[in-house]
DNA sequence: TTCGACCGACTGAGCGTTCGTTCGGTCACT
DNA sequence: AGTGACCGAACGAACGCTCAGTCGGTCGAA
C-alpha cells in the first residue's frame, strides 16, 4: 500500500535506519519546499533541517531529485492513509460517495500546502520517477470510479460507463482545485460552504440523470454547432 | 485589453523596437519554456533563440523572470484574444454558455502547452509580478460569472447567486484539467468526447434545478454527517 | 582491528548579470 | 556633397557566485 516503483538506493546498509532517516529528510525537506519551492532550495539546507551533515544526506540519496520524489511520495501515503478509513463506511454507493467527498475535501485542506506542492513540483522530478507519482494519482481517480461504479450497481447513482471516469476526474479535480485556486475561492467560501456546494452540485447533476430517465429524452445534445 | 500592470522598463528608448524585440524574445522563450522549463532554460539559450546577443537581451529586460512574466502575458493574451470573438454571440444566457465553453475548451486545447506552461510556472514569478498574472486569470473566470449572470436574468440558467462564482471557477480549471491530466485524460476521451460530456454535465446539473423547482424539494441537503 | 555511520571542506560546472567596446546610422555645419 | 561629432543598439567575454555532488577522514561500537 506504500511503495511506489524503483527503491532509492542508500549507501547505508540497515534497512530501518534507512527509513528512519529518510522520514527526517523528508519530514525537513517537506517545509522548506512548500516554503521556497524545490528549485529554490539547497541540499545543505536540507541536511541542516533534518540534522544531518550535507555528506550524511547524500549517504541516503542519490542526487536532490530523490529527495522530491521521497516528499511526494511522503505526502501521497498520507492522502492515501486518511482516505482509507472511510473505504467501506456506508451502505448505498450515493451515501458512501457524498461521505468520501466530504473526507477527500477536508483532508485536501489539511493537506493544502502538501497537495499544492506536488500540483506544482511533480514536473521536476525525472521521468522514470514522475511515473509512480502520477500512477498514485490515478490510483485515487480510481478510488472514486470505484465508489461511482458502486452507486451505479445498486442504482443509487445513475450515470452511463463512460462518463465515470470523467466524473471521477472532476471530482479530484474540484478537490485539489481548493489548494491551487485558494487566492481566489478562500474569499468568497468556507471549507464547508465550498464542499457543500459542491457536492450539491454534484449530486443534483446525477438527479438529473435520474429525471431525465422518467421523461424519456437525452436533452442537451442539439445544445450547438458540431 | 492587452496591458497588465507595471510596465518592464527597457534601456532601449524606441518604444515600437522595444514591442517589436520583445515579441522576439517571447515567442523564442515560449518554446524553451515549454520543452524545458523556466529554471532549466538558460539566459543564454533565451538570447540565442530569440537572435540577440546576450548583452542586448538586458538591453530589454532586467532579469530572467521579465521574460517570465512577458510570456505569461503574451500567453494571456493569446487566449483573451479568442475568447473574445464570441463574447456577444448568441441570445439566450444558456447558449451562449455552451458556446463560449466550447470555444474556451477548443482555446485551451489548442494552446494546451501554452496554459500548461502559465499553471506551472506561475508560482516562480515575484510577487509582484504575480499579481496581475493572477487577475488575468480571475478575469476569465468572470467573463463566464457574466455569461451565468445572464442566464439567470433571462431564466434560461437557473441557479442561486452564491453557486454562480463557483460554477464559473470549476468552469474555468475544468477546462486547464484538459492539459493538466492530458496524461490521463487523452487516453480515454477526445477533446470533442470531452468537451461534450462536460458540457452535458453541467447543463443536466442545471437542468436539475428547473426540474426541482417544479417538484418544490430541494434534495440532497440531508446526505451525511455534518 | 574492522566496519560503517557520519562529517564538512573542497571542487568545478554552470548560472544570471554586467560593462567596456564596436559600429552603422543620423544630423548639423560647412 | 563632405565631414566629423554624436548616438544608441548590439555584442559577448568575463565576473562573482551558488550549489550539487565528492572524498578522505574521524569516531564509536563490535
Amino acid at each position: 500500500m506504500s511503495n511506489g516503483c524503483k527503491p532509492i538506493p542508500s549507501r547505508v546498509l540497515d534497512p530501518q535506519l534507512v527509513e528512519a532517516r529518510r522520514l527526517q529528510i523528508v519530514q525537513a525537506a517537506v517545509v522548506l519546499f512548500v516554503e521556497k519551492g524545490f528549485h529554490k532550495t539547497t541540499t545543505r539546507e536540507i541536511a541542516k533541517a533534518s540534522g544531518l551533515g550535507i555528506g550524511t544526506l547524500y549517504e541516503y540519496i542519490q542526487s536532490k531529485e530523490d529527495v522530491l520524489y521521497l516528499v511526494c511520495a511522503y505526502i501521497h501515503g498520507e492522502v492515501e492513509h486518511r482516505l482509507a478509513e472511510v473505504r467501506d463506511a456506508s451502505r448505498s454507493g450515493r451515501e458512501w460517495l457524498a461521505t468520501s467527498i466530504r473526507r477527500f475535501f477536508h483532508c485536501v485542506d489539511e493537506l493544502q500546502d502538501y497537495v499544492l506542492l506536488i500540483y506544482q513540483e511533480t514536473k521536476s522530478l525525472p521521468k522514470e520517477r514522475m511515473h509512480p507519482v502520477l500512477e498514485r494519482e490515478e490510483a485515487l481517480v480510481h478510488l472514486f470510479e470505484e465508489i461511482l461504479e458502486r452507486g451505479r450497481a445498486d442504482g443509487s447513482i445513475p450515470i452511463d460507463a463512460a462518463s465515470v471516469k470523467l466524473i471521477a476526474h472532476n471530482i479530484v479535480v474540484l478537490g485539489q482545485m481548493w489548494t491551487f485556486r485558494r487566492w481566489a475561492l478562500h474569499r468568497h467560501y468556507t471549507l464547508e460552504e465550498y464542499t457543500e456546494r459542491q457536492i450539491s452540485l454534484l449530486l443534483q447533476e446525477i438527479r438529473a440523470r435520474e429525471l431525465e430517465g422518467t421523461q424519456g429524452s437525452q436533452g442537451s445534445q442539439g445544445e450547438g454547432k458540431s
